[in-house]
DNA sequence: GTCTATATCCAGATAGAC
DNA sequence: GTCTATCTGGATATAGAC
């Protein structure tokens, strides 16, 4: 729990893990992530293959660490954001610019994105502690779009629905281009002029 | 060309060919497009994976002639629809339609989705031939949407986006349940009121 | 914790006999 | 067209020495 805390050992094996972890990512973005190999991995990080198991599992404990990552990842841009669009200046305005972070934090990185909101890796999936991360994002936006007066599971859903087709045509047919991603702001005005009485 | 013609050999050979593409599928569902392996593929038609080499050049190949026959039967389905909505009697209702059939086709073999609108396989993408049946696909949809007064790229990708990220949290999140489909009618209501001028 | 060595199993693809 | 045999290379995982 404490970060700083641990004997030298302790700090030791934390940065090993993190570098592990940096490599999974690095080479999951270069190859794919189902093509991640545990003998790369290992190279990546001046070990052999066997000796990862003294710091994972297996792969798929190494899957579920790197999906915590992403999703802790997203929580820290979540923190930044206001709960409630109730008190700030312009509710349409700031919607607009966290749709917009949300796309962004997903195109930016495919495979994260993949990881995250996809089952792309056969026979793997989040474990039950990791998923629950995911869920409590939900719930955050949940309060969020209520705050403006778009309440109701179905909202919050077609919401979602909205958000990620947009991320995955953008992914899909026009990687590291605006196709999609420029929509942003008309797909939400288009979904607080049909869900909102606003002035 | 001709779908009759050819001697007798062609015809087995055109039937052990449909054989091998039917097995695949199979397999694809049941342990995800990713994990085919042409051995296990032989064994599903009775055939070794050697063998298999003489229908197609490469496991790629294998892949693109499944990828060509999921656009055909998307474009069958399509072409059951009517292309201009000006003429029908309820050109918002018949949308609604044809958008709740596009997403059931799409949830109803999410394997074939994933196939034909995602790029989830390590290395492979559809051959440019095959790629341009997918192409077409958005042209009728240009014209279609066109015929009731939305026009313009960008309708056409917000609705592609829109319809395909209902498809992706169904598939994703609720599969074989309907908690985003459902949602297909009110979204089509969204874009209608929002795009369109009638009555 | 890291290594070597190994177990076990699998992949896609090709050569050449029949 | 189909087979056997094989190539070449890969995978995850474990045992046991150091």
């Amino acid at each position: 729990m404490s970060e700083i805390a641990g004997t030298p050992r302790d700090r030791r094996r934390r940065e090993t893990t993190a570098e592990i972890l940096e490599a999974a990512w690095r080479l999951s973005r270069r190859d794919g992530l189902g093509s991640v190999s545990l003998r790369d991995l290992g190279r990546e990080v001046g070990l052999r293959a066997s000796s990862l198991y003294a710091y994972f599992d297996s792969k798929a404990a190494l899957y579920d660490a790197m999906f915590r990552q992403g999703q802790e990842q997203l929580a820290a841009l979540a923190a930044e954001w206001p709960r409630s669009l109730a008190d700030v200046d312009d509710p349409r305005r700031t919607a607009k610019e966290l749709a917009a972070r949300f796309v962004a934090f997903c195109t930016e990185d495919p495979t994260r994105y993949q990881l995250l909101f996809q089952r792309v890796i056969p026979g793997w999936e989040p474990s039950p502690e990791s998923y629950a991360l995911a869920v409590a994002r939900v719930d955050e936006l949940r309060v969020t779009l209520a705050s403006v007066g778009i309440e109701g599971d179905e909202a919050v859903d077609l919401w979602t629905a909205l958000l990620t087709g947009i991320t995955d045509q953008q992914i899909s047919n026009d990687p590291g281009g605006d196709r999609w991603s420029r929509l942003v702001p008309w797909a939400v005005d288009l979904f607080f002029d049909q869900l909102r009485s606003e002035p």
